[in-house]
DNA sequence: TCTAAATGTAAAGTTTATTTTACATTTGAT
DNA sequence: ATCAAATGTAAAATAAACTTTACATTTAGA
């Protein structure tokens, strides 16, 4: 899977400490989500749907072998 | 979170068995996902969503609480 | 009613998400 | 060039997803 943060990220001008506190993680998990490191929950997924108001399937899509 | 999955299964006349194959889990993590007794992954929702043709926000939805 | 399929559930185990702490590197502004 | 903010990363710990096995209950059809 891979998602489109860093660009929504970008697009709202909110640092990775700022979406963390929004969405109510840590920071370290928006990074490793970033980078692919792994697969968030789908509360997440909704939870940054919700905030960059946009569909789940326009910030995270599958890949090949998923 | 809540969701529509016991529905959407319907609509497609699948057993548990059969949806979990498909979208490669077992039966029980359908069952307890059905039952809201943990929060499936992103991979998995969108999975759904492309299985059942429905956007992830029509098959997943926030609570009051999330 | 009998039976098989489907569903519910539970415990134990494995894997993965997520946190915390901590530090190193990069980037941007002055 | 310097300093602070932002980002990257890592290890250890905890929580939660997900599996496997196994059995009990419900449901629908013959």
């Amino acid at each position: 899977m891979t998602n489109n943060l860093k660009v929504e990220r970008a697009r709202h001008n909110m640092t990775q400490a700022d979406l963390a506190e929004a969405i109510g993680v840590s920071r370290q998990s928006i990074n490793a989500m970033e980078k692919n490191k792994y697969v968030p929950s789908t509360v997440l997924a909704l939870k940054l749907s919700r905030l960059f108001k946009k569909p789940v399937e326009e910030l995270f899509q599958l890949e090949a072998g998923d």
